[in-house]
DNA sequence: CAATATTATGCAAATATTTGCAAACAAACA
DNA sequence: TGTTTGTTTGCAAATATTTGCATAATATTG
């Protein structure tokens, strides 16, 4: 301890290093104190409380008046939230919410766009949430109204969501109001085509069981396409990218029926 | 409890810790008593009332005259109840790796105990785990050979775990070699019971499914019984507790045909 | 019912948090 | 090099929360 208060008075210290000293402090004592991490690493406490602000809306602690807690007993890999917060996925997930209305059964799929709008839901809303990604069902957790199923099925270790045989079985005896649809490509002529095959098979399950179909897209993935097949552009209903809806490369989209925003 | 009084006394404590420590007490004895907690944590009366409001308003625990009492057949949160009992856990965990080879199919239900366990699986060993566990599926994502089955169902949010029907009709899906079952209580006439319906229908279901039955169960819940019933005593194979398995306490198991640990 | 113990409420002091702001600093660019 | 842009950090005022005490209300017990 006083190895480490002398590192720290003595020698410059970057902001990066501080956060992972306050998540090492935290996985030792399930806790830290505000006051304490301020002498400790020789900064004002307002950083040290942007600090921690910062670390629980990655859902790696929680933040407790006077310093934080250990979050829950779930891996912090599952909950790293480190790229959703790029400022295009902020603006989808501000786009995507007025789409969702009280009491609707949402279909989500795995994928960083989907965990941002998952993360920017207002606490106190109702739902019924079906997914099969972890980091979403580690974020509904927290909410209270949120009545969530979990798809079962075979781990991928990569993305972090279930596949497989029993997954697509288990998406079938759902029905669901929209299906929030997180995709890596979409071309007009192409469709929608994904990296990953089984979550490709996935997907198409999703779409196939879901009234509505809104598909979340980065403006840079448009017309581009990936080696798995999806489904025909045609089978959404909206498209949400970061961008605004009058761009002219959108126009083809609009001539087919699909609602741009 | 002395180096609880003594760690409060000395220590600034956060209010959250406070609330946690009123939460595993009253997990550990079923009550509290309004001046023992203000002693212990070191504040006053009032402050301990607040306190009981709080949780009970949360519905964590029920508000009596002069302290609380275990409130609904609801467990507590998962995150109060994973730092109890830790060291007996570890003792456990060690005994049941013997019966673990590798190759084997692993069915684990959802509890710290068993949590406990694959915590402590050898980083290399190859295994198939079917779980309903978010904190057991979370600890096997580092694990390069272990397939990992995720049983999907509705999200018990106090548990991290899966449960209802989908959960269980998933279960029969598989045959599993060996059922890891973290359980609450068991004895000799009543058979093993559980505090959350859903869990224990669960329960039944995983062992239904699986060739040999391991239960796994701190000394102090011999003789127990809960509100609802998972089966019979003589429907496991093996019990391991923490104790040494020669104690006089545990023949009666052993008459049964118990492999005792 | 009276005596006693327990709980609820209002209040004020201490403490913590939020917010806006400005200085310091770093990165990008002409 | 100088300028711009964005981030980080500390400060201070406004706001909110927590806590203990005093007091009133309520429940328990004989």
């Amino acid at each position: 301890m006083l190895q480490l208060l002398i590192c720290c008075y003595i020698c410059f210290m970057l902001k990066a290093e501080r956060l992972q000293k306050i998540v090492e402090q935290i996985a030792k004592d399930n806790k830290v104190i505000l006051d304490d991490l301020s002498q400790l690493l020789n900064v004002s406490t307002d950083t040290i409380r942007r600090d921690i602000k910062e670390l629980s809306d990655k859902g790696l602690l929680k933040a407790v008046r006077g310093g934080a807690i250990i979050g829950s007993p779930v891996h912090p890999h599952f909950k790293e939230r480190q790229n959703i917060d790029t400022q295009h996925k902020k603006v989808i997930a501000q786009k995507a919410l007025e789409f969702i209305k009280p009491g609707q059964v949402l279909l989500i799929n795995a994928g960083t766009t989907t965990t941002a709008i998952v993360s920017t839901l207002p606490k106190e809303i109702a739902l019924t949430v079906i997914t099969n990604s972890f980091p979403i069902v580690s974020i509904l957790e927290d909410y209270p109204n949120i009545t969530v199923f979990f798809i079962g099925g075979q781990l991928n270790k990569h993305s972090f969501s279930t596949t497989g045989y029993e997954t697509i079985e288990a998406i079938r005896n759902f029905r669901a109001d929209i299906c929030l649809l997180g995709i890596c490509s979409i071309d007009l002529k192409v469709g929608i085509t994904g990296f990953d095959h089984q979550e490709s098979l996935v997907d198409r399950a999703m779409i196939e069981t879901s009234k509505h179909i809104i598909a979340l897209s980065t403006y840079e993935k448009l017309g581009a396409s990936d080696p798995y097949y999806v489904c025909a552009a045609n089978a959404i209903d909206v498209l949400i990218t970061e961008k605004d809806p009058s761009l002219a490369d959108l126009a083809g989209f609009k001539d087919a029926g699909i609602m741009i925003k």
